[in-house]
RNA sequence: GCCUCCUUAGCUCAGCCGGUUAGAGCGCCGGACUGUUAAUCCGUAGGUCCUAGGUUCAAGUCCUAGAGGGGGCGCCA
């Protein structure tokens, strides 16, 4: 193909020179002005046609979706709205697109609607930047962890451990369903699968984290991560994105150190390199909420709410103490908690959390040391025996976007609380091997990335951030 | 899995206490105009009122069940 500049390098090229651009049709005004999005940027390069001089039958073709290869002198423009903007000389149609039949029409439509055509939506102004900030998001974790010298390890997606502590899973086989071999029992007999053992898709990379923690001492992991269970929410997805650093000879405040550095140089970054999509997503969202009451309305921008977060220190407290404030706060005396806080040892609503961090404290909060009892086994325990070094970053809207601890390292008090919560120990022998050889204090945490997406954006459904959402029901695409 | 709301033209939505032939804006199509910015102006076409039952002289409207979607909750990242 002919070389093609892009439109976002167009607006900063030198005029009174020729270009070709390649692009969509977002809107052909006045038979005349020719809006062209290629994806580069969020702003459409204008393209000017001279009708009298062109072929009727062509001009017909220039329909919103249509895409078109168009060269032409670059001019400054002549009318307002636009810098430059580009004198077509030659239009090519490469594709064309039946106005009557294309759902996109240059209006505005709902995002219920784009979601049931999420194969198109990447042609809105609103997806198109959602999944630019996606990408610079992604791309700013790796150079965050690279920065610091933190190995990027693939754990598997495919696992052959049932006890990764992290909810329901989907099995993996091989099996013709139909034909299922079993054992003389009437078991199934999961010897005669693919890999000869019976296996999920991973529910999480921290175990295996782990393992590379404890020889290459710094690593993270980001990749897919599967949940089968039936949870329909706006913060929730069947498969979605985990990152998870694992780090070695640290403990829980080196944790919510390092937690709280990457959440504040991420949200800087996409600051520093998506500022024209972010204000894009912020006047969305400012039109959005006029639809609201005046009490639901966010009190702060989406940039200005990014900035406050940056300026901010995250509020850090425990368990204990969120129980004091939750259990003397004006909603709880009031009655109206659905859940009310009546005794230290209950696990925290999201109601909860979002009293925390949206009216007491209006800022991201960790909470760390929570009892025993309501976490995983593989958390480091306190000295106290009730309480084990956990941490829950709880964000605005979002609620837990971060989940984490210090790790057990001693071998038996891990070895109890294994048994304790009746994890079998015999098919984690070789997590324990860690704990055995040269164990050291580590710990780690999970984000998910949609999550921070969502936080970024400042959308409000989970299913809006990832290209093709994966949920109960649904795996269109 | 639980609670709740919604489903009317391609899209966004109105449709009163159940009562004639179901409406608007945008889009499409036709025409006018031609430096527009979701262009504007005029006109045409476009409907399984989500589906199946039921109540009624009469159902888009009321009732029951189902499907799809939104929001909230639980599980969590």
């Amino acid at each position: 193909m002919a070389k093609r500049i892009r439109v976002k390098d167009i607006f900063l090229a030198e005029t009174d020179k020729n270009y070709t651009v390649m692009g969509w049709v977002r809107t052909f005004r006045n038979n005349q002005f020719i809006a062209l999005n290629d994806g580069s940027c969020l702003a459409n390069l204008q393209a000017v046609v001279d009708f009298e001089q062109s072929d009727p039958a062509l001009l017909k073709r220039i329909t919103t979706g249509a895409s078109l290869k168009i060269e032409g002198k670059l001019i400054t423009s002549q009318g307002k709205g636009q810098s430059v903007e580009l004198i077509a000389e030659n239009i090519e149609v490469l594709g064309d697109c039946d106005a009557e039949i294309y759902p996109l029409q240059p209006k505005k439509h709902s995002l219920e609607f784009l979601r049931e055509i999420a194969h198109l939506r990447f042609r809105t102004n609103t997806f198109s930047a959602i999944f630019r900030v996606r990408h610079a998001l992604a791309f700013g974790i790796h150079k965050f962890f690279n920065d610091r010298n933190f190995v990027y390890i693939h754990s598997p997606i495919v696992t052959g451990s049932d006890a990764e502590g992290a909810g329901e899973m989907f099995q993996v086989t091989a099996f013709d369903l139909n034909n299922i071999p079993r054992s003389e029992d009437g078991s199934i007999n999961y010897k005669k699968d693919f890999f000869g053992k019976h296996t999920n898709l991973t529910v999480s990379g921290q175990l295996e984290a782990e393992l590379g923690a404890l020889a290459l001492s710094d690593v993270y992991t980001f990749g897919p991560t599967f949940r089968a269970e039936n949870s329909n929410t706006s913060r929730h997805l069947a498969e979605f994105w985990m990152i998870e650093p694992e780090v070695a000879f640290a403990d829980l405040t080196d944790n919510m150190d390092l937690a709280e550095d990457m959440l504040k140089y991420l949200i800087q970054y996409v600051l520093g390199h998506c500022a024209e999509d972010l204000a894009f997503l912020e006047q969305r969202l400012l039109e959005e909420e006029k639809q609201k009451p005046q009490i639901e309305r966010s009190e702060m921008a989406l940039r200005e709410k990014l900035t406050f977060c940056l300026e901010q220190p995250f509020e850090r407290l425990t368990y204990t103490e969120a129980i004091d404030i939750l259990k003397n706060s004006v909603p709880n005396k009031k009655g109206k908690f659905q859940y009310p806080i009546e005794k230290w040892g209950a696990d925290l609503q999201s109601e909860h959390e979002r009293y925390l961090v949206e009216k007491h404290f209006k800022r991201p909060v960790i909470l760390t040391n929570y009892p025993k009892e309501i976490k995983a086994f593989y958390m480091r325990m306190d000295d106290d025996d009730k309480t084990v070094r956990a941490m829950d970053v709880l964000f605005p809207g979002i609620g837990e976007i971060i989940g984490g601890s210090q790790r057990e390292e001693r071998y038996d008090k891990l070895l109890k609380r294994m048994e304790e919560m009746h994890i079998p120990a015999e098919e984690m022998s070789w997590f324990l091997d860690t704990r055995r050889y040269g164990t050291v204090p580590h710990a780690g945490f999970g984000l998910g990335f949609e999550r921070l997406v969502l936080f970024v954006t400042g959308m409000s459904n989970i299913r809006d951030v990832i290209p093709f959402p994966r949920f109960p029901g649904n795996a269109e695409f």
